[in-house]
DNA sequence: GAGGAAGATTGACAGCGTGTCAAGCTTGAC
DNA sequence: GTCAAGCTTGACACGCTGTCAATCTTCCTC
């Protein structure tokens, strides 16, 4: 939570390489690019960071700090019911992802080259995974998990309908708006884990983030 | 459906790289060692292909003729019923991704820095979504699309649902075996599109093929 | 058999990105 | 004044992509 007006070098590399990613779609932003774009020479990010890998996987935690992610996740826990906590966890997503999504991008191509680096996926992996876990044992504490589908199966399938790629393939691909994702994703999740009766039928109070649709 | 004995250079790079690509994870191939495998020199690759992502474009319509496409979806169109067939489609999935994982990685990766290999990209999106939209369609002949899901819709989800990646996810990450995924991922997908009775509870036959899980 | 086109080969080169090295500069603390 | 931290400049090795030019082999045709 440091949010220092001076921030020091390795701060810097990182804000700046987080603005060139998401400005240019993460593809292939150099080192150099990140140094100039930084105010700092090639070299000085040699001197933060190992190598390319090891700055990425610092980026990611970084993000994580910028955006407060439990602020974000509060909704999700302060919800009434398992049910309207998924509806809440889908909704972060919709409010999160644009802002990640190139980040993740970035990363991915990383991780396939670099041990860190897949460790590091691995961890946020398994913490995400964690998380759709906790929400399926409230479910299944409310007995409102769908007959037939074990709490491992459905932590699975929450965690995948939940992925960034699945708000991509809809959103970016398909040009979903942020209210559409919303309203969908969160019933199909619902339909596929939760009892019958357990979804409730007309979306209280969706995201109010219009999104243009194609 | 040509399979000659003495494949001439264009085909023997093609078939090269499908190998190196499935060998190594479909990461970072390069040219030299892709005409390396096909016996032939660097040179002899620029040749027949104008560059990487042109060798990438072609490489995915060879994958397509290699394994017959056609062919792997006639259980689909030969279905008894709209439900049946979303079975055998998320099944022929479980069959064809292993292999078509590899390359899919590399032509995604190939893809954001290449307009060719996008608008390649773009085509065959379109050409699954086509089929999606048509077991969708089928379903809404029948009666068995849940009501509040309007077909684009129910189409996008089906899409994503039985998207490589979504399969990626299940069972290369979180180590489903392939029966675990035919049978969740169709329960799903019904659940989340097709009217509550319409899903055979039950399923009939599902894919023969073992898989480890993890 | 001469001529040619197609398909390959060898070797060299420019351009770009990564990662490393060495030497030197600036600034602030003690 | 000295010392360490943080940064700079410049050079370099290495690997990959794409391009060029010259040469060779084969096989087909007239």
């Amino acid at each position: 939570m440091s949010t220092s007006p001076p921030p020091d070098g390795r701060a810097r590399i990182l804000d700046a390489a987080l603005r060139l990613i998401a400005r240019t779609g993460g593809a292939d932003v150099s080192m150099g690019e990140i140094a100039r774009a930084a105010g700092l020479s090639r070299q000085a990010v040699y001197l933060h960071f190992a190598d390319r890998a090891g700055l990425f996987v610092a980026l990611a935690r970084h993000v994580d700090e910028r955006r407060g992610l439990e602020a974000a996740l509060r909704p999700v826990h302060e919800a009434p019911s398992g049910v309207a906590a998924i509806g809440e966890f889908v909704a972060m997503q919709a409010r999160e992802n644009p802002g990640l999504w190139a980040v993740a991008r970035a990363f991915e191509a990383v991780r396939r080259r670099d041990a860190d680096a897949e460790r590091s996926w691995q961890d946020r992996l398994a913490h995400r995974l964690a998380g759709c876990r906790g929400l399926v044992d409230r479910l299944a504490a409310e007995d409102a998990l769908r007959p037939g589908v074990d709490r491992d199966t459905a932590a699975d399938l929450l965690w995948t309908m939940t992925s960034l790629r699945m708000w991509e393939d809809l959103v970016l691909e398909r040009g979903w708006s942020a209210a559409r994702y919303v309203r969908h994703v969160t019933a199909a999740i619902l339909a596929a884990i939760a009892r019958e009766g357990a979804a409730g039928v007309s979306p209280r109070r969706s995201t109010r983030r219009a999104g243009r649709s194609r």
